[in-house]
DNA sequence: CCCAAGACCTGGCGGC
DNA sequence: TGCCGCCAGGTCTTGG
């Protein structure tokens, strides 16, 4: 479900609900997520306050004074503040009771998610260590992407979707920050003119930059923490419209798969 | 080291 | 209406 604008849109909906408050428990009933959900979650997260909620790649972190919990939406996953007398729903597989009475919610059909909890700083864990620079800072410039691409084999957009090389971009807004810079996803990475590095830079910041302003993409239940919905999937200009025509050349959109993925472009455009 | 494919899991959709 | 195959926003793991 989520790439980093969902993600960003989850954490800015759900921080003013929960920060500074207190879990009084914690409810797991179905702990087989990608991993399985620490059975000592409850205890742990018991009478301790959230400090903050950061965003790292599509992974939140829910800060507490003795460590941290990581979450991660997978692909069909949604955090939402819901009523303590709504009854749970078939995925509806955790639950944060908070002391206040506000209770936060995770529901994930697929569950590709995953809640882990650890005590050393977030940042030295094993799956947010390894992860790439942050799409929107500084770390992420034309020329870094430019040199990480040089003698890459493999096409422009699986290694665009690849967190080691830059977080946060997935499916969605790889094909659409590549029809925006007139690229052809199955280009090799390491093919790229200096000036094709340059507008992909230019244009992932862009895309997720526009994405998170309208609150994301909702494609099929995705709401953010606040239970909204977002607005960019009216903007998308590439994915999901395979035979369509493309929006700049009236040409019809060709869908292919690249690394098993869903992959839309414009024959004409990109190049 | 690099890259492609497989794996995880449920539900919705189109076609017959 | 029912069944079947395919597809879906991610990413770790395996194998060549």
């Amino acid at each position: 479900m989520p790439e980093l604008p969902e993600v960003e849109t989850t954490r800015r909906g759900l921080a003013p609900h929960l920060l500074a408050k207190t879990v009084s428990s914690v409810t797991v009933r179905n702990a087989q997520l990608r991993w399985p959900v620490p059975s000592e979650l409850d205890h742990v997260l018991k009478g301790q306050a959230l400090l903050d909620i950061r965003r790292r790649g599509k992974y939140l972190l829910f800060d507490f004074a003795e460590g941290t919990a990581l979450w991660h939406l997978g692909m069909s996953g949604s955090l939402r503040i819901a009523s303590r007398h709504q009854a749970p729903g078939k995925h509806d597989h955790i639950d944060w009771q908070m002391a206040d009475g506000t209770l936060l919610r995770y529901h994930d059909p697929r569950r590709f998610g995953a809640l882990l909890w650890t005590t050393e700083p977030a940042e030295q864990h094993l799956l947010i260590a390894g992860l790439g620079p942050e799409p929107l800072s500084d770390q992420f410039t034309a020329e870094y992407l430019y040199q990480r691409s040089r003698k890459r084999s493999q096409a422009v957009k699986p290694w665009l979707m690849d967190a080691k090389m830059v977080v946060g971009v997935g499916n969605i807004y790889a094909n659409e920050a590549l029809f925006m810079s007139g690229i052809n996803p199955s280009k090799a990475a390491g093919k790229l003119t200096r000036a094709q590095a340059t507008l992909l830079a230019a244009n992932v910041k862009q895309v997720l930059h526009a994405a998170i302003e309208r609150g994301g993409t909702t494609l099929r239940d995705f709401v953010g923490g606040d239970g909204k919905p977002g607005y960019f999937a009216q903007e998308l200009r590439v994915y999901g419209r395979g035979g369509k025509p493309c929006k700049a050349c009236m040409q019809p959109l060709t869908e292919v798969r690249l690394a098993q993925r869903s992959t839309v472009y414009c024959p004409g455009c990109q190049k």
